[in-house]
DNA sequence: TCGTCGAGGTGACAATTGTCAGCGCGCCTG
DNA sequence: CAGGCGCGCTGACAATTGTCACCTCGACGA
């Protein structure tokens, strides 16, 4: 039996997933959680054997949870189920010591075969993204990334400078070569392609 | 027996949804939609009740469908489920003729009630938009608006003028007055704001 | 029919944003 | 240990973006 904590913000496909899973002989879900923190908790204390969780939560994020629980050193698998097919993402979970991840595009049974194949100590990746992960490398340093954050709340040079102890000048200067490596024509599609492509 | 046509863009979502309704013993999914033109070939074929759809999906969006569905003037209802609790949206669908309004943060038992409502011929609408969709009417003129959804691609003023044929400075000036009526402080967060209210 | 109001439109000017050349520092690598 | 390279940082200059005062036209009420 395999013993499963559900992670996802929106209740009705919680529920969904959940109501779902249960239905499988092989499959019970032990807790459901609505974001990050409730997640971690549910781990704690049921100890599953596998944490199945969305990325884009509320709060702390599934990769946040994911990170974590690997630094805790559990048993716990985690299976990152999400609609993003951002090559970043798939990266940064694959860091976090994920073993698993599926897309939300994938018919139903490709979640319950993942389940199955990650309980038996295999890695599963969705397809379209195996490739995705490897010719897309962050390009930005540290201090780029944290700059186009910033953008993403509409904040001005000025504002940004303010926050980050900089010379305006310093920032217009990051936020160009950031839109220079990502192939923007200004600040805000420099951050929206940082944003899709799960590099922010 | 509520003949039910379910729309939704993500395959995993879709089939989960379509397996818990059919299990409901007065509902039954007579066939299922991965995007806006599939649910009107469906709901062409087999004349359902109710469709219930998603809004945002490539190509026709689910507030399109009803659109047409309501020009058709057929007999069947539809039913909104998203997860975006814009008040534009409501407003929108209002307009095109839906008759229910669901969140997807929403619990699934509420999906049901709204099914079996909607079908007994009363108005569902989730009521944290109730309110929601009274204080925000649109601000923004059709002009505005086409300014704006240039802007969500990128475009600069000049680009924006070429493509509307218009002289730089009045792009500017639209834009301007759009920041203003939206309390934004520049043409991204305008754009950003405007699409998160369902105007663009 | 006159005033005025809102929407479309414009150019001049001000402010913000983007580009460039360059400096210092730490970290490799030959 | 002498380059060379990447990152953090800066100011001067250029280009783009935002603000303002203003014009036209059609609709609508007094």
């Amino acid at each position: 039996m395999i013993r499963v904590v559900l992670a996802e913000d929106q209740a009705m496909v919680r529920g969904a997933f959940a109501q779902l899973l249960d239905l499988q002989p092989d499959v019970t879900v032990v807790a459901t959680a609505g974001d990050g923190d409730e997640a971690l908790a549910a781990v704690a204390l049921h100890r599953p054997d596998v944490l199945l969780t969305d990325i884009e939560m509320p709060g702390r994020t599934g990769l946040d949870v994911a990170q974590e629980l690997s630094r805790l050193g559990g048993s716990t698998k985690v299976l990152i189920i999400t609609t993003f097919a951002r090559g970043g993402y798939l990266r940064r979970a694959m860091n976090a010591g994920v073993v698993g991840y599926v897309l939300k595009d994938a018919p139903i049974a490709e979640l319950v075969s993942a389940l199955r194949r990650v309980h038996a100590g295999e890695r599963v990746v969705a397809p379209e993204l195996a490739m995705a992960a490897w010719d897309s490398a962050d390009p930005l340093t540290p201090r780029e990334r944290e700059l186009l954050r910033e953008v993403t709340t509409g904040a001005s040079n000025a504002d940004i400078a303010a926050r980050l102890n900089l010379a305006e000048g310093t920032v217009r200067n990051y936020l160009s070569t950031a839109m220079a490596k990502l192939g923007a024509r200004n600040r805000s599609e420099a951050a929206n392609t940082a944003r899709d492509r799960g590099w922010l």
